[in-house]
DNA sequence: GTCTATAATGAGATAGAC
DNA sequence: GTCTATCTCATTATAGAC
């Protein structure tokens, strides 16, 4: 099981490596940031940080335990009145705070498979079952009549909602120069929900809202 | 203008140290090719390498000015017969060219802006006028009765077709572990084919064909 | 224009004292 | 567990002879 938390045992220091690491990624981006920054920023010596993670393939590791627990509690959170629109409208707005609070593996994902070539497969794994769990929640939409879209078309959809979901934000990059910021949300949101819309009946109401974060 | 060609004079040796780096970089990545392995295939020492291209980020941006020119061509490539549906296919086909030719630029681009920070601007730029082609395109196809798209429609589905256009090899790679090999272009062509099919008119010919490589 | 050196970086990683 | 000090190593980059 790839997505299981690490076997060692907790502490406050690691925790707070984890924690100073993950903002730093966030922040700046994963390739602009050195082990000595972050033990800098933890507060402790690089050779202290070394004591927890050996290499930095283990730390990046760690933190994509955390996401990968955090996205499949997204994926799989059940719809809560699945005759009501507006419940596959507050989903998908799960999966944007998602994206925002581990922004670094949706920005930087090459520079971090860079890093750590064992994330690849973990990725394909989670990603797989993240995929899944959408596969579900449309057979969802079409049995309550808000979907009319063939196995086909889902498969698809599911192809290009992935690619868009996880890419946007470098392309936004490249487009404005300025790191995402939480006001890009929305842009990314309509984006997702415009790739939903042909398949939506006229039963489902329109899903274009601004997300909250 | 950023997309000019370079002003130094013509050489055999510098075409070819492009040439070579292009191969390397399109065929294992842009990030495990050094300067070193560069000069190594072009027949030359690594020290001339550094007569014709001071920095590795120069030998990056003259590649690119290679793919900004044949991204405009193809961008610009007039439709032979706007009232011909197939016309419209072959378009997308040279597009599918184009990525296969300069991948290194859709798979890498990431990595490349690390070494050449001044790419971003410049990819912005390009992008801008490929899209502004792509805008012009759809406009044609509503006039002749192939497209039932308001004008933000266009632009949200512009937006999805250039994100899907530039990653789905990244995101192939994490799928399949393997690198993008000429075959995959028919799952790619199909992505973008379903992007755009939600709105044409029953006039228009079904466009998810297989593109030749 | 091309080569042989050799420097200069800058990051990750480790050994061993405390 | 934490620190100081040091090492390794890949890469970019330059100086100067030919």
């Amino acid at each position: 099981m790839a997505l299981k938390a690490e076997a060692r045992p907790r502490s406050k220091t690691r925790d707070r490596v984890l924690q100073v690491a993950l903002a730093l990624f966030n922040e700046r981006g994963a390739d602009r940031v050195t082990t000595a920054e972050i033990a800098n920023a933890a507060g402790i010596n690089e050779g202290n940080l070394y004591y927890y993670f050996q290499k930095k393939e283990q730390l990046v590791m760690a933190l994509f335990d955390f996401f990968a627990a955090a996205m499949l509690a997204t994926a799989e959170t059940p719809i809560e009145d699945p005759s009501e629109p507006l419940s596959y409208t507050n989903y998908q707005r799960g999966w944007f705070k998602l994206m925002w609070d581990y922004r670094l593996f949706y920005r930087d994902g090459p520079a971090l498979r860079g890093m750590a070539p064992r994330l690849r497969e973990s990725l394909a794994e989670l990603t797989g079952r993240g995929q899944q769990a959408v596969r579900r929640l449309f057979g969802l939409m079409r049995q309550h009549g808000f979907m009319r879209a063939t196995d086909d078309d889902i498969e698809v959809l599911i192809g290009n909602l992935w690619i868009v979901s996880s890419y946007w934000m470098d392309f936004r990059l490249i487009e404005h120069g300025a790191p995402v910021a939480p006001e890009d949300l929305a842009w990314g949101f309509r984006q997702v929900e415009r790739l939903v819309r042909p398949y939506l009946t006229e039963r489902a109401v329109l899903m274009d809202e601004v997300p909250q974060v």
